[in-house]
DNA sequence: GGCGTTTTGGAATAATTATTCCATTTTTAC
DNA sequence: GTAAAAATGGAATAATTATTCCAAAACGCC
């Protein structure tokens, strides 16, 4: 046997686990074995409805070395892993799909097509978000905004929808806070005063202004939370919180959908705990 | 046979007929085939990964009633309609849900439960979009912006960021257009010139000044695309093309992910369209 | 209450699908 | 280049799962 069966004894028990499993044994693996590796993962989602035959046809490699590849990472066949996928198989129900294709069908280009390719942006940076989610990042920052007197905003360019949108709820909490923009080149840093903290919102190519602003209230002894796309922006060096948002984008824009979902958590958790 | 017999000749081929079909048969069924139906009902998304003997169990029948039931609905038996549900079957991730149950189980009110919350008024929003979006209008709505020399953009408050996002969108694809914000009470109104369209945004509760605009621009013969929720709203009477968007409230705000996938799609086929 | 009709349950069978096994090929190590 | 080890493909078999069929039960009608 191969170097694998160190990995044997035990089968992954969870999606998650089953993930990483694949994950740390695809390199090191024979050829065949391998193909079965990169298809399983390209269609993880089509385990619980398919068959041996149907999957081994998709990777292009006879039934038994699928076999084999099921008893590799632990399990005592196909259908004991099947099992794993189809309890966990949660309905992402219906006619969506397909109304989607129908929407795309119109051609490239159609509006109906690009709403179609929208649509599915957001729903997929919506899943991300979920399974990404720092909890204890996103408590920091709560606990950041709550305990301060003034929340500032900050928000450029394609990152202002979501800091006027901030503005708007702390608004109708009664949190105080004031929206940054850029209005006549006045960028109103003197408003920032002891014993406030700032939000700080930007996203690849990052804006100067922003992190500009972030850094001097920064060094003024202000709080930051930073709501950014990576965790290697620029913004992340200067936040005391950190939060990533992962965005899909279709063409040159990004649907912030995601973005919106935590910018809104964010802010109404800050306004109950402020009560 | 029953009266049924004469849906018997044709077998749904998509989830939609099937439920119609469902619940046009309901009635009128003995009792074994009732139970059937019933539990089939509840149950459409276990269908795909279900065995009959598993599906007969739950319904507490033998399994012979349940492939009568099958034929009954027109297929040739159990696995003619298990394979429309495992080809419909849209990949919702996995573990997405069990994350979101993560999520929320902190309990309610704490920053990760409403993150939870958020992103899945966001997805439901997304999914109810791709359902209900009505291409006609949509293509008429490009077509008249795309036909405009200026278009203005309106949208306050809970609108405002959309309506900020459309025009950063614009911008970028070199559309002359122009974002009305209540900025010192102006309302530019005299920007308006022969020529021009207008994008008015709003939702319930419906703000006076946007509509204001939209009549104003109407009455000068410019057109008018109004986006809005409900074709009901007051938008809906001035505008030329109508778009309407359902979004899922959570608590007081709403999520926005619809709304911006759809303005997103029409700025960019306005941009396209415009060369 | 008896008779024709419909419905039912379960056992028998057919079809599909998973799994094993081993002869053959390919790779690896020397 | 050769021998040992590993990997492979496919045919044979086992297991599961779907489907049919029919005797028995329930029902409706007169």
């Amino acid at each position: 046997m191969t170097a694998v069966d160190t990995a044997t004894l035990t089968a992954p028990a969870t999606i998650e686990e089953f993930r990483e499993r694949l994950a740390a044994i695809t390199d090191g693996l024979p050829r065949r074995l391998r193909q079965c590796a990169d298809h399983i993962a390209a269609n993880l989602d089509r385990i619980a409805v398919s068959t041996v035959a149907e999957l081994a046809a998709g990777a292009d490699v006879p039934p038994s070395a699928l076999m084999r590849f099921c008893q590799i990472l632990g399990y005592s066949g196909f259908s004991e892993m099947q099992k794993l996928f189809r309890d966990a198989y949660s309905p992402g129900f219906p006619d969506y799909s397909t109304r989607l294709e129908n929407l795309k069908q119109g051609g490239a280009g159609t509006p109906s097509a690009l709403l179609g390719e929208f649509i599915e942006a957001g729903r997929l940076s919506l899943e991300a978000l979920a399974k990404s989610a720092d909890e204890v990042a996103l408590a920091q920052a709560v606990a950041l905004l709550s305990a301060a007197d003034t929340v500032h905003i900050i928000g450029l360019r394609r990152a202002f929808p979501v800091a006027s949108y901030l503005a708007y709820v702390f608004d109708k909490m009664a949190v105080p806070a004031m929206l940054h923009e850029g209005t006549g080149k006045l960028d109103h840093r003197h408003a920032l005063r002891p014993g406030d903290a700032v939000l700080a919102i930007t996203f690849a190519p990052y804006s100067e202004e922003t992190i500009s602003l972030a850094q001097d209230a920064r060094a003024r002894g202000l709080k930051v939370v930073a709501l950014t796309d990576r965790i290697t922006s620029p913004l992340a060096r200067v936040g005391d919180a950190i939060l990533t948002v992962p965005e899909v984008d279709f063409g040159a824009f990004r649907s912030l959908s995601a973005t919106l979902a935590l910018a809104i958590a964010l802010a109404v958790a800050v306004g109950s705990a402020r009560g």
